[in-house]
DNA sequence: TTTGGTTGTTTAAACGTTTAAGCTATCTTC
DNA sequence: GAAGATAGCTTAAACGTTTAAACAACCAAA
């Protein structure tokens, strides 16, 4: 590759000193009291030059990157995806850009994740958090690193965050589906302590109850992330090839979730909403096309990467006036919308 | 936030000079001739203080970032996070992290998204080149500046690039249609002089002239980038509502035509196959979950992504007994393949 | 005892910026 | 015409690393 040129080249080229070049190209002339027509000398040579300043020098020396590391689950689920973008866009806006990695829910690859960026200079970080990383970001939070959390949370953990409200998310489903006659309700969430399915369980099991709809060994069925394909296939195959005793509507508890249980439903030929009801959280564009469009939760990945963003930005871009300080914290809860479709229509009475 | 801990620090703290501490840390003590009770000292210490590298400053003496930028038209389209997915990954593999930035398949944010990455240092970039970002690439070029074009590539522009055959696999996939015993096949493509794009248009012509199927004025329908969803609408809704000559069979360039149309599709009623003959390129969840599942173009992003770093690090880690110059260029044309599914199975004779 | 080699460590420059402080003319003002 | 202000520029240090070169102390061989 070739050299890139410097402001010492264009010093040089221009037999003057670089803190003349680095003052016109900061737009500094006026402070500094360069002389007109020698500031319009250097900004001619720099753009013929094809001169780019060096954000690694001005970093080194500034101490700030303007850059955000991103550490999501796993950035090709579209979820995330939808998030970064939003996220890549405001932080644009703002000047910044975005360093992305994806942790598969690992916390050891989420720790060497957040070092690897660190160690970047990122000037802070958007973490949507793997089960067992709380140790890590509490020494973030101790450092006073600045982050926001998005989608999880920990409970033992004050940090900023973005969220749903999971907990009546869930609980607002199981109404949904019981409004529409569904009783033997069978919720399919991920294996994990992560409060924020926790909550989704817990919205689950808190509805069924006020409801007094009875609980069956089916009501809660769990499967892994690492091998949600076998998992899933597994628990609906159980479920489902058992004629007597099956359940009759399933609340899945994220997008890859519902996916993975609706090709094994198709694979059955069961009728949804007839044979089953189904309500899922996330969007996705398979939902749209599912023979009989799904009934979802919607999580504003809009909202939540500007807020994010948003959040970050108040903490990074300390204003003169500020009142705030590094140990306050801004914790979002986003209220998700159920958005009612054909998967959970009136269900036949015949059953 | 709290000051990070340098080797300034490590120095102070162990009353050594910065020199001691940098060898140590780098495993250079054996050419530096390092004491080996010292060298202990020196990392215990370091682990003690939770010393992290700042690679900003390293970077800055060694001019290399070990970043690698990524650029395509938008990073929620699951073409393109799974390949930012599987860039990552390898990038990761090689030590290096990825920055990413969304085109809009527009020029000049293209230029912009260059531009800024540059000024970062990344050392390569990794592009999906939009429609007259020709010249700013030649630039590059022009600079030795290493980087890969993935997807699409420029008939003028000598660069590594790995894509698929586009060509062929329009070919093959209206031979498909055409086996099946569809004749008036409408192929839906982006308004675009991209070659990918060119080419997928040509296999589509070259097969049908081969196969002597007349023409229509509906034979090639073009929608623009930025008003896809209406663009579409349209498209369909003239040709569709047109009961006296309509076409047999889709044909859909990307996997958001394709869902756009299938959109349109659906509120028509229409049934496919019987009705409509569909193939599309890409990828989609959606794709499966059409009540008739849709044969694809599959396009394979794990390879494009491996091949497109692998290219990359090739010229990047440049070994002692290297043959290769900076102005060689390796361009990999993958073949892609055609997943024969439901939705143009074999065409009733009623029509 | 000198010469030379080895070992362990320090010095200092460099990477490309930014910016406070310093310097030198020239211009006001009385 | 002396004092002070002002305009226009330069010097130099700093950010956190890396690394060639220098240095000092010791040891071995002649």
């Amino acid at each position: 590759m070739q050299k890139k040129v410097s402001i010492k080249d264009i010093a040089k080229h221009l037999g003057v000193s670089t803190a003349l070049v680095s003052y016109v190209l900061n737009n500094k002339e006026k402070e500094a009291r360069v002389g007109p027509e020698m500031a319009e000398r250097i900004r001619a040579t720099a753009k013929e030059m094809n001169y780019q300043p060096n954000m690694i020098a001005r970093s080194l020396q500034s101490g700030k990157t303007r850059t955000i590391g991103l550490i999501v689950a796993d950035i090709s689920n579209p979820f995330f995806s939808n998030i970064a973008r939003v996220i890549e866009d405001e932080a644009s806006l703002n000047n910044y850009t975005v360093i992305f990695g994806s942790s598969d829910e690992n916390a050891e690859k989420s720790d060497s994740l957040i070092n690897a960026l660190i160690k970047r200079q990122v000037d802070a970080l958007i973490i949507a958090p793997a089960e067992h990383t709380e140790e890590q970001l509490k020494l973030l939070r101790q450092q006073k690193f600045p982050f926001v959390l998005i989608d999880r949370y920990f409970n033992t953990l004050d940090a900023n965050g973005v969220r749903i409200n999971n907990f009546l998310a869930s609980y607002k489903a199981v109404q949904h589906l019981a409004k529409q006659g569904y009783k033997k309700i069978c919720m399919v969430a991920y294996q994990t302590r992560l409060p924020h399915m926790q909550d989704r369980k817990q919205g689950f099991f808190k509805a069924m109850e006020e409801l007094k709809l009875p609980l069956h060994e089916f009501s809660l069925m769990e499967s892994s992330y690492e091998r949600i394909q076998e998992d899933v296939a597994a628990i609906m195959q159980r479920l489902l090839d058992n004629k007597k005793d099956r359940p009759d509507s399933f609340l899945f508890a994220t997008n890859s979730l519902a996916i993975n249980g609706l090709k094994e439903i198709n694979k059955r030929k069961l009728s949804v909403p007839d044979d089953l009801g189904i309500i899922s959280f996330d969007e996705s564009d398979a939902f749209d096309f599912f023979y009989c469009p799904l009934t979802y939760i919607n999580q504003s990945t809009e909202r939540i990467g500007k807020e994010a963003v948003r959040i970050l930005m108040n903490q990074l871009e300390e204003k003169p006036g500020k009142t705030s300080t590094d140990s306050d914290t801004t914790q979002l809860v986003i209220d998700a919308q159920l958005i009612p479709r054909e998967s959970c229509g009136e269900k036949k009475k015949k059953r």
